[in-house]
DNA sequence: TTAAGTGTATTAATTCAATTAGTACACTAA
DNA sequence: TTAGTGTACTAATTGAATTAATACACTTAA
């Protein structure tokens, strides 16, 4: 179900965590259904069982995931708009910060996304 | 003017970058006018040269000053509403290709938005 | 032409954070 | 107890980022 290429220069946590947050996003993944173990996961992509954990605990740290020691990993059962707010915050949140050093008002800043969306695919 | 702090975790060259962007966001720093040389400011601030002039390359590529070999540094004359655009345009680039991947609304976002403004001081 | 002033290309040293893996530990359930 | 779960700790390694030394290239004015 996921892949992994050792040769990125993206780190294969980060790779993993992308590729779980999408199928998250678009359903693939349910509330409450249970991930791959870490040594399972970590044995089909051929990378130690630490760096499935270390995208595990990203994950969770973004509340996608909910972790049980000794249990596994399970899709969190928040709901999925909450879930996808949290994983974008940190974003707005660095966006803020520099609409204001820059003194750009809320109008132009939606003005700017607007336009930026419209211009790529979405 | 401009001061530097060589202990700090912020590149040296980050530093004198966002002093000079808010600088000229609160138009301290006028269209037109001339930089301190890099080896002037070089010196006053005792770093390297380069890293004037790597600070100075960062503002050129965000379009806040002008350079011209042999001459000097100048404050961009572009209008600074166009200045400031170029300069948050990265940060909404981001953003929207995060709401992209997870099918975040351009309604949601913006509320997000607002939000976040709303409890920073701005 | 010369001299003094400007920015920059190139190279290299150094630091430092990030990434990954090895190993041993801790918890859960049957 | 055993097999399965996640994790803490440590260390090796890589690789990017930062800064500096030095020499070069351009501009202006005398």
């Amino acid at each position: 179900m996921f892949t992994v290429d050792p040769k990125s220069s993206l780190p294969i946590y980060e790779q993993l965590v992308a590729q779980i947050i999408r199928a998250v996003a678009r359903g693939l993944l349910r509330s409450g259904e249970q991930m791959p173990s870490v040594r399972e996961l970590a044995s089909t992509l051929l990378v130690n069982p630490n760096t499935v954990s270390r995208a595990y605990q990203e994950l969770e740290s973004r509340n996608f995931i909910v972790t049980m020691r000794g249990k596994g990993s399970f899709i969190s059962d928040l709901p999925i708009e909450q879930v996808k707010q949290a994983a974008i915050q940190p974003h707005v949140q660095t966006l803020c910060s520099v609409a204001d050093e820059l003194s750009i008002s809320n109008a132009d800043l939606y003005q700017l996304l607007i336009q930026t969306r419209e211009d790529s695919s979405c």
